[in-house]
DNA sequence: TTTTTCATAAATATCCAACATTTTTGATCT
DNA sequence: AGATCAAAAATGTTGGATATTTATGAAAAA
């Protein structure tokens, strides 16, 4: 419409960051009714293209979609999320279990940075949690996560979990503004899971991811 | 157009089984250009509707979409279903652990009855393998495969299952053809899996799960 | 001959405007 | 209050038109 396209991306996948960006932030609600013509006059687009944005983004679990009664965005009950965390760590001890196996020496360089980098930010985060220090510390998140399983030479293992940890987002930045996070224990752990990873330790390494994914999940203590 | 719309399925859906259906039996080859405009001659639909179903075929991983590029078909390599099964095996040892520790009796009817039902379809198939009698034998193995899991509790687990075993129809029905199959074996080992299943045997339901994946990549023998 | 370049053709991605069908809404009647 | 049904709203679909991008193939250069 009006916004310059840049670079290769193409209109739909502008408006599904968009979308995506909302829908994480909860500027659109889960179980919202999602209706083309006020997402048009909102994002802009044609109404195909936004129809197909919305395939998309049902794609990867963001947004449900019923013949004849459109779209809206996927319900985000606590039972969802224990959900997809339930499946996070399947596949994620899996993918991490062949990583140990098979990578090599340059994987282990990778995850040692994308642990560096998940430390700076969450350190920037705990100090001034606002909107964009928030995307950078899930980006950074899901960049060690990804680190982690990479080396598990199967495209679909990373694809799913990719999708997976795409679809907890709306959960881990509700808990960061709710401040349920422990810092401390998360430091800790995820230096122990990068010391078991290096050590190839993988019983060790599997049961601290799981605690690490499990983490995402108690967001009220009794 | 002049297609009538019985009950109430979108034509999006209808052109979106249609090619399902030709993808899964090789009409449309692996890897192939979908053109859009060959496509509407071919199946019908506006070309709206036609880009449309393809992003609801990548979804389900059967057609792949580049960015200003189109889409194609889904490769069908070994290495693919090789990682198809991991992840299946995978998927489906979690959701029937599940299902077994969680399922009541009338699950374990279903089971019974999806059991039954496939070995009909076997027989059926063993004897007459046409196309439509595939297309049902394929259907069975998919009720008793999603019999098995059903009670794990796990829309998601569940859903995804669906989307793997769709993803390996292609190569199934192509060992089929290739008359590749041990109806011996398989009989044995799906008799063994329901008996572990009712009895609650969980490891050893598990092991002969894995079995039954891994016996759809043995497509040539030394 | 091989490679490069460039115009041209093909295909994708997008938009607008309209119409058919289905779902939802709201007013009316019992 | 509950049922009925017409009007309104929203979805699903289509045709045609137009940028933009990618693929193709022929002429020019190495």
């Amino acid at each position: 419409m009006f916004a310059i396209k840049k670079s290769d991306e193409t209109i739909v996948e502008l408006l599904a960051s968009a979308l995506r960006r909302d829908i994480a932030f909860g500027a659109l609600l889960p179980d919202q009714k999602l209706k083309i013509e006020e997402l048009r006059k909102r994002y802009g687009g044609s109404n195909h293209s936004m129809r197909e944005t919305l395939r998309i983004l049902s794609t990867e679990g963001l947004v449900e979609a019923t013949a004849q009664r459109g779209f809206r965005v996927t319900s985000a009950t606590e039972d969802d999320l224990r959900d997809i965390l339930l499946v996070r760590i399947e596949i994620e001890r899996v993918a991490l279990a062949r990583a140990i196996a098979a990578g090599d020496v340059t994987w282990e360089g990778r995850v040692i940075a994308a642990h560096h980098a998940l430390r700076k930010a969450e350190d920037a985060v705990a100090e001034a949690p606002d909107d964009l220090t928030a995307l950078e510390w899930d980006e950074a998140c899901r960049a060690f996560s990804h680190a982690l399983i990479e080396a598990c030479d199967s495209p679909r293992l990373i694809d799913l979990h990719g999708k997976l940890f795409d679809q907890s987002r709306r959960f881990r930045l509700a808990q960061l503004r709710e401040n349920t996070l422990d810092w401390k224990a998360r430091r800790v752990r995820q230096q122990a899971l990068v010391e078991a990873v290096l050590a190839k330790d993988t019983t060790e390494a599997s049961s601290l991811l799981q605690e690490d994914i499990q983490a995402e999940l108690k967001t009220n203590d009794p």
